[in-house]
RNA sequence: GCGGGUGUAGCUCAGUUGGUUAGAGUGCCAGAUUGUGAUUCUGGAUGUCGCGGGUUCAAGUCCCGUCACUCGCCCCA
């Protein structure tokens, strides 16, 4: 390392960058309390035993995706790599299963030991919903449209697609999950080297894989709709019937599986096509088997999570900042009253930048490089006349304002 | 962890079959203009050519290694 520079897969996010990442995290949580959700800010770091027990020792994220250290009081800890996992213990912290249902909104970063691409960062930021208690389709149909209402509010819903499927319930699952390894069996010797690691590993991502070959087997493959049982299929009709009559345009993928088993019925991810490999903006859905696996109460759950910085770079225009207004002080006693004024203009909402060096014309320069919509010239003259020059800076016209109307001179410009 | 591409000024990039003091645009700084911004004019500064090694009389240019970025694979909570 011959310079300073941030560790791989992590950035400074500063100027446009972080506006609009702001914007999504504001349009979420303003879309979000509509919908009666409330903020829980969990630890970024947990006990390692927190992600690991619900995703088990074995399986590659544990052991190469995490970032796991030991602190000085000898304690194994692990940054989040997600956030279901701190929301479902801190659910179980707090004995919150008396005041279900929990709907709870964060937002912040996450962690990932994992090659950087486009959309894909060792640091990143999501936004996560989770709902805690209920049973019924009815909450993920309110969860998912809760998804595609911040899409649109964020003005990118025509560029993503829902991809909707069920996964039944644990009867269900398992049973498609025996045909399924039987039929890939059959068809082994045609599998990838990929895919026939994923035999053992997660049969059900064979149906993802991109491997034309693997794809050719995949057509033949049984379907998960016809391994449901009555249970399973009410359940998914009721989902899909509660997103129609609310207006949520979907498409049934039956490819669309989770290879964890706590995940139960609802799988679903908002999907685009702009962003290269990484097109899944929103992902989610129920897993009714996490908290008791956490060593928790049997309590229900359903729950998303949205890439912040997928969907910032989603953003058709980045938000602009609030315009500033200059004071530009001329001589000590400007200067110095110009500290009760400036004040005095914040208390009213106003934003004022005090430019106090170098010449006016340097100072002009500055004010019209930060986009200023005015700016305030204070000198001896009208110290001694009680006003202030109030020069518009997209107009180009000045007028002299008396001091004390000058609050509600600025906040009529807008 | 695996593979492809790319690293030259703050930014975007040029740089010939290896050749002497590495350029342009933009941005930045100063002056024209000490109470008035965007245009204009004049002047100015800025580089370990990602880093390390090798080949050569000579390397920004060729070779090896390494780091970073980037695109994809794997995996995905």
């Amino acid at each position: 390392m011959s310079k300073l520079q941030p560790v791989r897969g992590t950035h400074d996010i500063y100027g446009d960058d972080a506006r609009r990442m702001r914007h999504v995290v504001e349009t979420f949580a303003r879309v979000a309390s509509t919908y009666g959700f409330e903020e829980l800010a969990t630890p970024i770091f947990e006990f390692t035993e927190v992600f690991k027990r619900p995703l088990g020792e074995a399986s590659d994220i544990v052991s190469k995706e995490m970032y796991s250290f030991r602190d000085r009081g000898d304690e194994e800890l692990t940054l989040r790599p997600e956030f279901t996992a701190g929301v479902a213990r801190a659910f179980i912290s707090g004995g919150m299963q008396q005041s279900t249902p929990c709907r709870f909104m964060s937002w912040g970063p996450v962690f990932r030991y994992e090659r950087p691409q486009k959309g894909r960062y060792r640091q990143f930021h999501q936004l996560n919903a989770e709902c805690l208690g209920p049973s019924d389709p009815a909450t993920d149909v309110d969860m998912i449209a809760l998804g595609y209402r911040t899409l649109m509010e964020l003005g990118v819903a025509g560029d993503v697609v829902l991809n909707l499927n069920t996964l039944g319930d644990p009867d269900s699952r398992n049973a498609y999950r025996s045909a399924l390894v039987e039929y890939f069996s059959d068809h082994r010797d045609a599998l990838s080297e990929d895919s026939q690691r994923r035999l053992l590993t997660n049969p059900l991502r064979i149906l993802d894989s991109k491997i034309e070959g693997d794809q050719a087997i995949v057509v033949g493959a049984p379907k998960l709709s016809g391994y449901l049982n009555d249970q399973s299929r009410d359940f998914f009709r009721t989902v899909t019937n509660g997103l129609e009559r609310a207006g949520v345009p979907f498409v049934h993928n039956e490819r669309l599986v989770r290879g964890l088993d706590y995940y139960t019925h609802t799988a679903f991810e908002f999907i685009t096509e702009i962003l290269g490999a990484q097109g899944t903006v929103i992902g989610g859905g129920r897993y009714d088997g996490l908290i008791k696996k956490l060593g928790g109460p049997p309590v229900a759950g359903v729950g998303w999570a949205g890439g912040i910085e997928r969907l910032a770079m989603m953003l058709a225009e980045t938000p602009t900042a609030v315009r500033p207004v200059f004071f530009l002080p001329m001589g000590d006693a400007a200067l110095l009253e110009g500290f009760k004024i400036c004040e005095e203009l914040r208390g009213a909402g106003i934003t004022v930048i005090a430019d106090r060096t170098g010449n006016i014309s340097k100072r002009m320069n500055r004010a019209n490089k930060a986009s200023a919509r005015a700016a305030l010239i204070l000198g001896d003259d009208e110290l001694s006349a009680g006003t202030i020059m109030v020069k518009n800076l997209d107009s180009g016209d000045q007028q002299q304002i008396s001091i004390d109307g000058l609050a509600k001179h600025l906040k009529a410009q807008g």
